[in-house]
DNA sequence: ATTATCTATAGATCTATAGATAATGC
DNA sequence: ATTATCTATAGATCTATAGATAATGC
C-alpha cells in the first residue's frame, strides 16, 4: 500500500480520497478518539499536513466519513429492504468496499460536539426510512427502537465481540431479527 | 459538594469512595477517553495523585466502576424482573443513585484492551441470566439479541439524543420492547 | 508560476510518579 | 510514627500551523 504511492503521481483528488479512506478503517477500527491524524496519514501513504490541508480538521475528517457512507446506503435501498441490507452488512465481514459508517459510529460513541451532530443526522436518515415501513400512530417511535436495535447488535457484535452472536449465522440472526422487527413495525396498538 | 470536602475529615475509604463515584459520573457521560483523571479527581474534591495511589491507573478505575455496577444489578435481579429493570433504568433519569455502568459501557466503545475485556464480562452476566427465559434451543443466541436490544436503546436515546425515543414514555417503550422481546424469547424454532 | 507535498515545531494536553507536607493515632 | 494528601514535574503524546521544497502545466 505504501509502495503504491511511490509510483503515484501529485494528485490532490487522489490523496483526499485516500486520507478519506484510510481515516474510514481506522475510524472504524479505533473510534474517533483512539485514531490520530498521523496514524490516518500513515495508512493513506501521505504526509500528516495534507489532512488539515484538505480537511481543516480531524473532526471535519469524521464528518465527511460519516455523511458519505451513512447516507450512501439509505440513499441507495429502498426501505423494503433497508433493515435486512443494513443488517447483512453488518453482520458480514468482507472488508473491502465495506461501509465503515456504522462501526465508526458504534465506536465514537464518547465523542460530543460536532461528532455528536452528524451521528444523529445519519439515524434521522435511517429512522426515517424504517417509518414508512409501519402504519401505526407511533410509527416514528418504532422505528427507533428498530434503529435501536441494528446498532445495538452491531456493538455486541463486533465492538464486544461477545459470543455466541459475533460468530453467529447470518441468516440465522437476520431471520429472528426480521421476524421480531416486522411485528413490531406492523402491529397496532 | 467541593464544600464539603472541607470539612471531611482524612479518610482514605471514603476518598476511595468518592472517586469512584465521580469516575462512574464522568465515565457515563463522556466515556473513557474524553474523561480525564484530574476531571475526576475534581469532581470528588480531592487531588488527583490519589486516583493512582488508591487505583493505579486510569483504567483500573473503569474496571472497577463497570464491575460494581453491572454486576451489582444483574445479581440483585431476578431473570423474570431482569430486562423490564434494565430498561427502565435506562429510561429514567434520576440522577442520584443512578447506575452508570451501562451508560459508561456506551460511552467508551472506542476503548480496547482491558477496558474491553471487562464490558464483555459485564454483557455475559447479562446474557447469561436472559437466557434462562427461553427454552429455544439457541437460547444463548437469542438473549445476545435482547442485551444488543437494550444497550441499542441505551445508545440512540442517551448518546445519540435521538427523537422521538430520547423523550419517549417510558411506559410505553417498555410496553413495546417487552411485547417483542418476549415473543422473541418464547418462540421456538 | 502554481500548488501538491514535506519539514519542523509550537502549544496544549494527559497519565503517572517521586518526594514533600501535614493530619491522625499510639 | 504512620499514612493520607498535596506539589511539582517528567515524559509522552496529539492537533494544528508556518514556511520550505519540489513536481507539474503553461
Amino acid at each position: 500500500m505504501t509502495s503504491e504511492r511511490q509510483v503515484r503521481k501529485r494528485d490532490a483528488a487522489a490523496t483526499r480520497e485516500a486520507l478519506l479512506q484510510a481515516a474510514g478503517t481506522l475510524f472504524a477500527e479505533r473510534g474517533f478518539d483512539r485514531t490520530t491524524v498521523r496514524d490516518i496519514a500513515k495508512l493513506a501513504g501521505v504526509n500528516q499536513a495534507l489532512l488539515f490541508r484538505y480537511f481543516g480538521s480531524k473532526e471535519a475528517v469524521f464528518e465527511e466519513v460519516m455523511a458519505k457512507g451513512g447516507f450512501e446506503q439509505v440513499a441507495s435501498t429502498e426501505p423494503e429492504r433497508l433493515l435486512e441490507t443494513a443488517l447483512r452488512s453488518m453482520l458480514t465481514r468482507d472488508d473491502r468496499n465495506r461501509d465503515h459508517s456504522i462501526a465508526a459510529y458504534l465506536r465514537s460513541s464518547g465523542s460530543t460536539g460536532t461528532n455528536g451532530e452528524i451521528r444523529r443526522q445519519v439515524g434521522e436518515e435511517y429512522a426515517r426510512a424504517l417509518a414508512t415501513l409501519s402504519d401505526a400512530e407511533d410509527a416514528d417511535l418504532r422505528a427507533d427502537l428498530v434503529l435501536a436495535w441494528l446498532l445495538g447488535i452491531g456493538l455486541v457484535r463486533d465492538v464486544s465481540g461477545k459470543e455466541p452472536l459475533a460468530s453467529a449465522d447470518a441468516d440465522r440472526v437476520v431471520e429472528l431479527v426480521l421476524g421480531a422487527a416486522r411485528s413490531l413495525l406492523e402491529r397496532t396498538g
